[in-house]
DNA sequence: GATATAACCTAAGGGCTCTAGGAAAGGGGT
DNA sequence: ACCCCTTTCCTAGAGCCCTTAGGTTATATC
């Protein structure tokens, strides 16, 4: 009794963590909420319309958690912080955060509610400045910081390393090479060709 | 006329280019190769199993597009050959390239049979032999490595670069960066808690 | 020529998405 | 007290997809 969009969505996340953001489906949701299927319609336009929020949800938590991580800390312990933060949520709620990365359209009045987008980059900025660098040089830094820290949590999840040697290991010493990369960024790009 | 499991997996993959990888539906190849759906199962046994083929498919072209532009390269030049032909890949097949990054079971029998995942180890291995790295630190290269060139392509694909600078000067960058950080590999990890 | 095998078919069950239209319950105004 | 409206959930049903079972045809084998 008594749903809503929110209810509906967050069921789906808690969906997409237990069995993978491909299996949320209506009629799983729908099941778990004890209804019909046709009754979320009054709620959640479509199937990509629900999976739109989950990521808009999980994007809002995931920066929630970063910035809790983050508060009061600066250079190489924000840098830490801030990784950790990003991977620990990968790991506890791997279907929400498959859910940030999955490229699909959002209903745009959705996305212009949700603050989880913009103050995660906002976030990621100030917590880089430390590191003094200038545009476009600041730029650069933060995408290649979002791309190594996604990159390595999907690998990771996609169980692309061998069990070798414990992932964990290889993610402090990333962790130490991003610091000592940001620390003294390449002053100017060599003008080789790179295509 | 003449199904076999490799023109199913072909046409798969070119769908999964077209359309994206979850869309590829055993109906959808059915209809491409102008055969009833039920056809299908006499050579692959499912959409699961469909879906790892092109994988294997996918990682096989894959090293093959790495390897032939790194072969004769050394130190920087190999890197930055290595990095460019996995993003060509990956912007050239975006639904074959996201198959091999999809987490899933594949039928043992058939990876037994691939030779791409395993040949991109080794290739890899052996395109940082010229930063002169010993084990571990060798290990949590190509770990740190895969990691950002996947992350990056990802979050491109998934318009997570806005539009403001371009993604080619970043990529530019990042190699640089990247080529840097293994000059200068850390020397020892600095015992910091990470957790 | 008889038989086995492979390649493809039709038929059918069951799950999922989504639309259309209906019943029941609560609130507001008169 | 009554009516109406809105909200919330329902049933019914069309359409697509996955998958299995069992049949048909053509080709290869003996």
């Amino acid at each position: 009794m008594g749903l809503t969009a929110e209810r509906v969505t967050l069921v789906g996340a808690e969906l997409a963590d237990e069995v993978g953001l491909e299996h949320v489906t209506m009629s799983a949701v729908a099941r778990r909420l004890g209804v019909k299927d046709a009754s979320l319609y009054a709620h959640v336009r479509n199937l990509d319309d629900l999976r739109g929020r989950i990521a808009l949800l999980a994007a809002d938590e995931k920066t929630v958690r970063i910035a809790e991580a983050t508060a009061g800390r600066a250079g190489r312990d924000a840098l830490v912080a801030y990784a950790n933060a990003w991977r620990a949520y990968a790991h506890e709620c791997p279907g929400r955060y498959t859910a940030t990365q999955t490229p699909m359209e959002i209903d745009p009045e959705l996305v212009a509610r949700a603050t989880g987008p913009r103050r995660a980059i906002e976030l990621t900025y100030r917590m880089l400045r430390a590191y003094e660098l200038d545009e476009p040089d600041l730029t650069d830094a933060v995408r290649l910081l979002r791309s190594t820290l996604h990159g390595f949590v999907s690998l990771e999840a996609a169980g692309g390393f061998a069990h070798a040697r414990p992932a964990e290991a290889t993610w402090a010493r990333s962790l130490d090479a991003l610091h000592t990369l940001l620390e003294n960024w390449p002053a100017h790009p060599t003008e080789g060709d790179s295509t």
